[in-house]
DNA sequence: GCACGTTTTCAGTATTGCCTGAAGTCAATG
DNA sequence: CATTGACTTCAGGCAATACTGAAAACGTGC
């Protein structure tokens, strides 16, 4: 990992941090968004990054079950090999509509406690994810034409 | 603030919590979108969640820049009281094209370091980011002209 | 089924960031 | 100009979380 790597993994890991991520997780994402080889074993990211294989493990698991790394297997070699998954930003973003739908929910369990005074201050939170849960599908089916456009 | 008010409180700030905010921002954030009447001191807020003075003055001044809060002056009192902003939700909502903006940026700041070996990894999020500035606003003036209509 | 490297798990440690309480600042009022 | 009350700031305590290191579990290839 020469100097510019450096400096780019520590951007993406500054930038998610910022949004609450653990450092070690966001550092594997952006050391997995510009390695060569793409595919790397825990080992090699624990070496690279100065990590502990503890860490990496734990780490790498949350970004496996978020869907942005998939793991890969070599026959003949006994060691597991991971990389970014293709599309996995898209894929983040789909997965953004559950989160719509339970702001929804939020929204909706506060019908028991509605003020009388200003109740759209509950009300309008469900109309906004009722907003994004209808225009959320649509947009994700435009998302993946240009994805499609663009790998073409 | 009786049984169900508490629980709905309660709700919010688990909701919140768990995407990384502080549970006093969380607890603050539920207590005004129920509370009655709408505008209250700080003091009020402090006594009803059982909060330290501190912690409300900090908490709420994250809330009035991020533009969910507003303040109201009353005439003769020199009491500064605090409301949720009318349309709070929609201008979060809005304001997320910086966000989109900055991740397009993190990716650009990625052409000094771009793989060769599936470049894509780091252009695709660009072209994400792209894609979704492009269609934030109009999505946003939908979504403003349903509010008009919500409020009509 | 054995042996070996890989991966996971977990107890302990370090670190981070929240919350409190008290002291300080400011503004309005008489 | 002094007094009063509201608000802010900040050092310190504390709880939550991340990270490490080592040992246990796993599973692959022989």
């Amino acid at each position: 990992m020469d100097d510019a790597q450096h400096q780019y993994v520590d951007k993406v890991a500054t930038f998610f941090t910022l949004f609450g991520s653990a450092r070690a997780w966001a550092e594997i994402l952006g050391w997995l968004m510009i390695c060569e080889p793409a595919e790397r074993t825990q080992a090699e990211i624990a070496e690279d990054l100065g990590l502990s294989a503890g860490t990496v493990s734990t780490q790498l698991r949350a970004h496996v079950q978020l869907g942005m790394v998939e793991q890969v297997r070599v026959r003949g070699d006994r060691t597991q090999r991971y990389r970014l998954r293709p599309g996995a930003w898209y894929a983040v973003m789909a997965s953004e509509l559950e989160r719509i739908r339970a702001l929804g929910d939020l929204a909706r369990a506060g019908d028991g406690v509605l003020p009388r005074d200003r109740p759209e201050r509950v009300t309008e939170l469900g109309d906004l994810a009722d907003f994004f849960a209808r225009e959320w599908p649509p947009l994700m089916e435009r998302m993946t034409a240009e994805l499609e456009k663009g790998s073409a």
